[in-house]
DNA sequence: CAGACTTCCGGAAACGTTTACACAAGGAGC
DNA sequence: GCTCCTTGTGTAAACGTTTCCGGAAGTCTG
């Protein structure tokens, strides 16, 4: 006694020591078995022999501190309840997935601190790269991002200036594209139920509805605001339905459209006869509804297969200059709109 | 020149021995400022200044190589689609984050091979231990959790021999209760839309309702199989609806729920009049449709929160003999079972 | 059979931290 | 003025890998 576990970890656990020792090899010989590169028949064998004997596990962090790299990917988001971002990981997933590497998530609940707290910690080298799609950017977020150690790509709007791989789209031709679809179905009196106006996305729908709807002469004055969530779409209509008659409803999102049709429904409207309804994102919540809910795209797949891809150029090469891509918005009819079921 | 970046890392970013030179300290004395231990207000200043300057961030890998804890914890779940799991995961997360750690999300999709990958990668020590929630229990699995060098809890069933801290639950009377929601409601043609019976809830729900109907001593002849998917549901329900007539359908969770829903609805079938409806899970989806779904809950935070403070425990002690918990199953009542709207 | 090449091996130095330990300086107590 | 304690500092050893480098032994060529 006295000996025994020499060579374990702290924790009593194996390390290469463990196995070479075993195997009376040295440590650089049992290292190169266990990675496969190298060694005599007899070498490997034993070497192989020893580690399944005493069950070695590499450790992955001391491994990484030498080949500086971890084979991790992040994907920080504010709201994982939102099958938006569930159809963004996906994506990022598969890109990532054929590279070789695996996928984190990280779910912020939107909370500035979280969010930059979670930039200063996974980025300290715990991934090699994150994707971050932020509903609202300040200047902590900014100086976070440029700060990292690892590189970092943006879904979402940025300030231009920003030296930071960034793929967006256009929400405020979206929220258009939906006000111009209901204005050519002869609606007239067309409502917005929009997410926070101090969020990115927020501000752009917003814009994007009032443009719109001036641009077919019509008034912007029928706006409920609330955050992203069913909840709170399914309170802003039904607000909205104590006080006014629309007869289309724009939302800013699936979520908000889902809570508004359930509003609708419980209310008595027919949807789309007394009301149509837009959402936007066109997630599979929209599919999943009865009526299916028409929505505007935004490519969420695209943009996070875009993102990922992004990421791995630039974890292939930090000199790169800063990349921005842009996804357009479409409109996908369906039975909400008066579109076909 | 020459001496340029001398104590920078490889990469050209700044270490510890950077802000120490930069400083006029030694890198123990950068170290203890930097970690907010020790330092005469001078050194302080000095170290703070040139850490500012050069911009450090630490190296958390090899922090985490020193301290042997990376205060990051998984949770690695098949679907993150599904909002069983979002809701498991936003217990776990309450949880995580009250104990100054974090919480990472891998979605395994539900292959064994990438489930078992992940075990081998992340609990080679970049998590400080894991929570997994696997539908299929392989042996393989079983054999990557007892190996595996991080603690992990699992919650879902789990061979009563195998010592991995559990959270059960008992989805066989889950799905008797539906069984015997509708039955005192008069439902006499009971069907049951399941999902793979090669799965562990599967086979657990598919038990329960047989059990249950032949009780009532009604026959279990109305069942469908398909995956735990939306799509998959409501195509379940199509094919019942062609070759049966049943008066209630018991779904194996809410996502089968919603797609039997639609499927339902598009056929003309009024819910609850003509068919009832129970789902499983009790997630918000069964909420979010209209009409809303009575469904068995499985206290999906209950055993999330669970769940997090047995893999804390452990954490902190592992010796502590295997625990195991269990949540009880209850039935929510909503519209479309014939219950209040 | 001499030399050039190849193959395999072990020692030791990294990777960037934290921290045990020893030591120096300074102040308090007698 | 001596000891004793406190406080701050630096040196060096960890943490568990991978990998560079030099040497030994074996193989091939002419």
């Amino acid at each position: 006694m006295g000996r025994k576990r020499l060579h374990d970890a702290a924790d009593g656990r194996p390390t290469v020591h463990t196995v070479a020792a075993r195997a009376g090899v040295s440590i650089a010989s049992a290292s190169r078995v266990l990675n496969g590169v190298g060694g005599s028949a007899e070498t490997v064998r034993r070497v192989r022999e020893a580690a399944a004997a005493v069950g070695y596990v590499p450790n992955a962090i001391a491994r990484s501190l030498q080949s500086q790299r971890t084979g991790l990917i992040a994907f920080a988001v504010e709201d994982i309840g939102n099958p938006v971002y569930v159809a963004m990981m996906r994506a990022i997933e598969a890109v990532v997935a054929e590279s070789g590497r695996q996928l984190l998530v990280h779910a912020t609940s939107g909370q500035v601190a979280s969010e930059t707290a979670l930039l200063r910690r996974l980025a300290h080298r715990y991934v090699d790269g994150m994707i971050i799609s932020p509903i609202r950017v300040t200047d902590s977020h900014i100086e976070a991002m440029t700060a990292s150690p690892v590189p970092v790509v943006v879904i979402g709007q940025l300030p231009d200036e920003v030296p930071v791989d960034n793929v967006r789209t256009d929400s405020r031709t979206g929220a258009a594209l939906a006000v111009d679809h209901l204005a050519a179905a002869g609606r007239t009196r067309i409502a917005f139920l929009n997410g926070p106006l101090d969020t990115v996305p927020g501000v752009a729908r917003d814009a994007g509805f009032r443009a719109a709807m001036a641009r077919h002469g019509m008034s912007a004055d029928m706006i409920e605001v609330g955050d992203f969530q069913y909840a709170a779409g399914r309170a802003a209509a039904e607000r909205l339905l104590a006080r006014a008659r629309p007869d289309a409803i724009v939302c800013a999102n699936d979520l908000i459209a889902v809570g508004a049709l359930h509003a609708l429904l419980v209310s008595g409207h027919r949807v789309p006869e007394d009301v149509a309804l837009v959402g936007m994102d066109d997630t599979e919540l929209a599919q999943m509804s009865y009526p299916q809910i028409s929505s505007v795209s935004l490519g969420s797949e695209i943009r996070g297969r875009l993102a990922a891809r992004l990421l791995l150029d630039r974890i292939g090469d930090a000199d790169l200059p800063p990349r921005r891509e842009q996804v357009p918005p479409s409109l996908v009819i369906r039975a909400s709109s008066g579109g076909v079921a």
